[in-house]
DNA sequence: CATACTAAGTAGGTACGCTACATAGTATGA
DNA sequence: TCATACTATGTAGCGTACCTACTTAGTATG
């Protein structure tokens, strides 16, 4: 264990930082329109969040409809399986708003306060 | 203490979100100084990241220690039971450095995605 | 029909923050 | 003397969410 950091592939985020922020993204990303499980892995990969795994992001897709962020729809796959389509509700449209606006001031937060100079006083 | 609106720590962050940020901000805590544990919480608090309890913090101080990253020194209260003084290593400062570094442009990976502009097409 | 890619999902493990509790030293006031 | 409160460290057990690994299934290619 403990082993050395690969800073040359920053897409390995420790699984800690991405709790609850990989919901968060998901939520987003279906902001920009109706889109299913496996185009939202591979848009966040994209995006620099590595590789999120099915495993991960078909509870949280769970999660999310139970809580009434999204609604979900059956679609034709364009040369594959079917395509369960994810769509934000109302209350999602909400929820990532205030969401997001606070997850902005937690990280400036923690970002100021682990960036702020060191006090060498002992 | 009183728990109404308390200016300097009216913040109940999710849990989800402070994995990870606790460890991190904790090792910044240590790096202004020997400190102690109860310090500790006391300082994290009322830089607004909410009441740390017990039965988070000092296991979190163990696995510094066992990571090598903290070392340990009993003192005496000032008026109260003993002191458990931590102490950052140069392993923990060089930890420090980087994981900080890392945390913030993950910060701000996260935050730029959820903040820009919603495309709306569909 | 073997392989590969797409697509959704489950099972079990693990890590860590949480609540609640245990222990103990010091101080103050009834 | 005893009750209470604050300081200070620590443990036990719970819940959640990410992880690895696996399963199922549709389509396409050689």
């Amino acid at each position: 264990m403990n082993e050395e950091k690969d800073r040359t592939s920053p897409e390995a985020w420790p699984s800690e930082w991405l709790r609850g922020c990989v919901e968060l993204c998901t939520l987003r990303a279906i902001a920009d329109g109706p889109t299913y499980g496996y185009a939202i892995a591979s848009g966040l990969e994209s995006s620099g969040f590595g590789s999120i795994k099915g495993g991960t992001l078909y509870p949280l897709l769970t999660r999310l409809e139970r809580a009434g962020w999204v609604s979900t729809t059956w679609g034709a796959g364009d040369g594959g399986p079917g395509r369960k389509f994810y769509h934000l509700t109302p209350a999602g449209v909400d929820h990532l708003a205030h969401a997001a606006s606070d997850w902005t001031r937690f990280a400036n937060l923690v970002t100021d306060y682990l960036t702020h100079p060191i006090d060498e006083r002992h």
